[in-house]
DNA sequence: ACAGTAATGAGAACCGTTGTCAAATTCATG
DNA sequence: CATGAATTTGACAACGGTTCTCATTACTGT
């Protein structure tokens, strides 16, 4: 579907460490707290080095990334690079990975059905999550 | 379930003229767009002054808002109130309005599943309008 | 008309993000 | 290992959308 280049890319201990601090975490990051963990954790990455990565991940789909109510982008590290969604914990920010065969097809339906082609979709659910709304 | 308080609004030129644009359009358009538009138009109205009322009108639920792939909020007058998503062309922006009972049973199920409540969720749907396709 | 309150607008400030470009790193190759 | 071409990095400036500030203006009820 996306013309998948055969994308060359150089190993640096950078890249390295971003990857490894977004496989850490079960919540979406931006790339602002990605330079600040970094940052503290001894061997610091530029800032616009991780704006990069972060971009070049999320084109090689290795990561994804949504966009926070306000704009801003959040990436994450996903245990599978097949199509999925989220469910999002505003309290927390947990996410859990979900997929939905259902949603699939009723996206494809629903654009077909108005004459739409080269369909993509982007579907997130956001709610509390059980801890999240036990401690209110 | 947002609590929708007694919003007292008053009555503006510059309220209704940015109501009166948005109305206009069948495409999500910008704030920037929606200040240029009635500059050139004559009556001009602060930029400030659009970037909060779309953002009032959109809490108050009377306009749809999606966050454009960069980051840009772009607003919607949709022809119905009621809950609903979209299928946006992103060559032309045309934006046509959908129902879908299967999504909403979707995500409710989706997150109860994972203990999850307070759920809301975003779903757009974005392809190549049947013109635009042609035309390339 | 009057006072009280909400709304406006010009501009500054904010902040996430992207661009710049010289210096550093990686990878072939000899 | 030495060398050079190609990538990547990083400090910093620049950008662009959005929000803030606050003096001025427009509504509203009495
Ligand atoms: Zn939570
Ligand atoms: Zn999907
Ligand atoms: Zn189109
Ligand atoms: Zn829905």
């Amino acid at each position: 579907m996306t013309g998948q280049l055969p994308t060359t890319r150089r190993p640096t201990r950078q890249r390295t460490a971003i990857a490894e601090a977004l496989s850490h975490s079960p919540e979406f990051r931006s790339a602002q707290e990605i330079h600040a963990r970094l940052a503290e954790g001894g061997a610091g990455v530029g800032l616009a080095t991780v704006y990069r990565n972060l971009q070049a991940m999320a084109a090689d789909g290795e990561v994804d990334v949504i966009r926070t109510e306000d704009g801003e982008a959040v990436y994450r590290a996903c245990a599978t690079e097949d199509h999925h969604h989220h469910v999002v914990c505003r309290g927390c920010g947990l996410a859990v990975e979900v997929t939905g065969d259902s949603v699939e097809r009723w996206a494809e339906a629903v654009a077909a059905e108005h004459g739409f082609v080269q369909v993509r979709h982007t579907v997130e659910v956001e709610g509390l999550c059980g801890d999240c709304a036990r401690r209110r």
